[in-house]
DNA sequence: TAGGTGATGGGACTCGGTCCCATCGCAGTG
DNA sequence: CACTGCGATGGGACCGAGTCCCATCACCTA
C-alpha cells in the first residue's frame, strides 16, 4: 500500500517537475501530482502551502544560508566581499550532480508567470535577509537595500548562468565573476556626476 | 438599469478599493466587487485578467513613460540622469489629489503577499523596459542590467516616501534625493576592491 | 492486546477563473 | 418606424485551487 512510503515530500517534488516538464505547469493539476507519488490532494496541501510552492521548497535553507555567512564573516570585511560570502554560501545547492534538475526547474519557471511571480517573491525575502543581517552590521539603511538588490542581482544573473544546458563552470567561480563585474558597474554609476538639478 | 451606466472600469476599482480597505483582499469576492459596481462577476473579468489586477490599472502606463523618457534624452546623457529622467516620467502619476488612493493603495498590498507577489512583477517588468531603452542607447548589458535596478529600487522607495500617511513632499523632490544618495551609495559599493580570491 | 499519536484518505465546500450563449442597448439602414 | 448588425453585459455551467473536518490507518508503547 501507498501509505507511509517514505520521503512523501520529496516524492511530490519529483512527481511535480515531472509533470511541469511533461505538460507544462497550467496543464498539470495538484491531484495529478498527488495520484503520481501515490498520495492524495490532501496530502499535498499538507506539505505546500500551495501548487506553486512545490517547487520553492529549498529557498527558505538558501536565505538561512545568506544571512548566517553574512553574520559570521570577519568584523570590517567590506560590503562586496559579505555579498561574496553569502553567495558561496549557496553552493552546496549547486553542485554540478543537481545541473539538470535546476535547468528543468528554470525552464518550467520561465514559462509561467504565475511561477515568476513566487520567484519574485522569495528573491525579495532573500534580499530582505541580506538588508538585515548588513544592517545589523552597521551598513546605514540605503546602503544596506542597494548591497542587498545588487547582490540579489548577482546570485540570479550566476544561477542563470550556472543553469545554462551548455555550462560546464563550477557554480562558486560563476558567482565571484558576476560580482566583481557588478562591483565595477557600480562604480562606474556612482562616479556619473548627476547633472544639476 | 445598471446596464450601460459609464466606466465600468474606473468604477470596479473604485469598489475594490474600498471594499479592501474595508474588509481586507481575502475577504472580499470578486462577486462583492462587482455587485458594489453594479456589475457581475463576468464583467469584471473582461476587464480585468484576475482579482489582483484590479489594483495595478496604471502601471502599464507607467512602464510606457519609463521607457519613453529614457528614450527621448538628449544623447550622452549619463545613466544616473536617464533614470531621474525615467522617474520624474511617473510624475503625473503621483499628484497631490492621488495621495490619499496612493496610501490606501499600499496599505492593502502591504497586508496579502498574493499581492505583494504581483507587485514585484509588475517592477520586474518596470526594470526590463528600463534595460531595454539603455541598451538601445548602447549601454552593455550588465551595466543595463545594475541601472535598471538601480532605477527599480529608487522608484519604490520614493513612492512609499510619497505615500507615507504625513509626507507632505511632492513626489519630484522626493524622487531626486533618492536617487541622489543610491547613487552615492553605488559610489560606495563599487570603490571597495574586492579581496582577493 | 489495548490504547495513543501522527500522518493519510476522502468528501463537502467556497471561490477564482473560463467558457458559452442569451440578452440588451445603440447605431445605421431601408 | 421596423429591421439588422454589433459590442457590451448577464447568467449559468463548469473546472481546479485551496480549506475544513472527520474517519482511518500504521507505528509505538504500556
Amino acid at each position: 500500500m501507498a501509505r507511509w512510503e517514505p520521503n512523501p515530500r520529496e516524492r511530490l517534488e519529483r512527481a511535480a517537475l515531472a509533470l511541469f516538464v511533461e505538460h507544462g505547469y497550467e496543464a498539470t493539476t495538484v491531484a495529478g501530482i498527488a495520484d503520481r507519488a501515490g498520495l492524495t490532494k490532501s496530502t499535498f496541501f499538507r506539505h505546500f502551502a500551495d501548487k506553486r510552492e512545490v517547487l520553492f521548497g529549498g529557498q527558505d535553507a538558501l536565505a538561512d544560508g545568506f544571512g548566517e555567512a553574512i553574520r559570521t564573516a570577519p568584523p570590517g570585511t567590506a560590503s562586496v566581499d559579505l555579498l561574496a560570502a553569502a553567495l558561496l554560501a549557496a553552493a552546496p545547492f549547486f553542485g554540478p550532480e543537481r545541473h539538470d534538475l535546476g535547468r528543468q526547474r528554470r525552464t518550467v519557471i520561465a514559462a509561467n508567470s504565475e511561477l515568476q511571480e513566487r520567484e519574485l517573491l522569495k528573491r525579495a525575502r532573500l534580499a530582505a535577509v541580506i538588508a538585515d543581517a548588513l544592517r545589523e552590521r552597521g551598513t546605514p539603511e540605503t546602503a544596506a537595500r542597494l548591497a542587498a538588490e545588487v547582490g540579489v542581482l548577482a546570485f540570479g544573473t550566476a544561477y542563470a548562468r550556472w543553469a545554462e544546458p551548455d555550462n560546464r563552470q563550477p557554480y562558486p567561480q560563476i558567482a565571484h565573476a558576476v560580482l566583481a563585474e557588478l562591483r565595477a558597474c557600480a562604480a562606474d554609476l556612482g562616479a556619473q556626476a548627476p547633472a544639476p538639478a
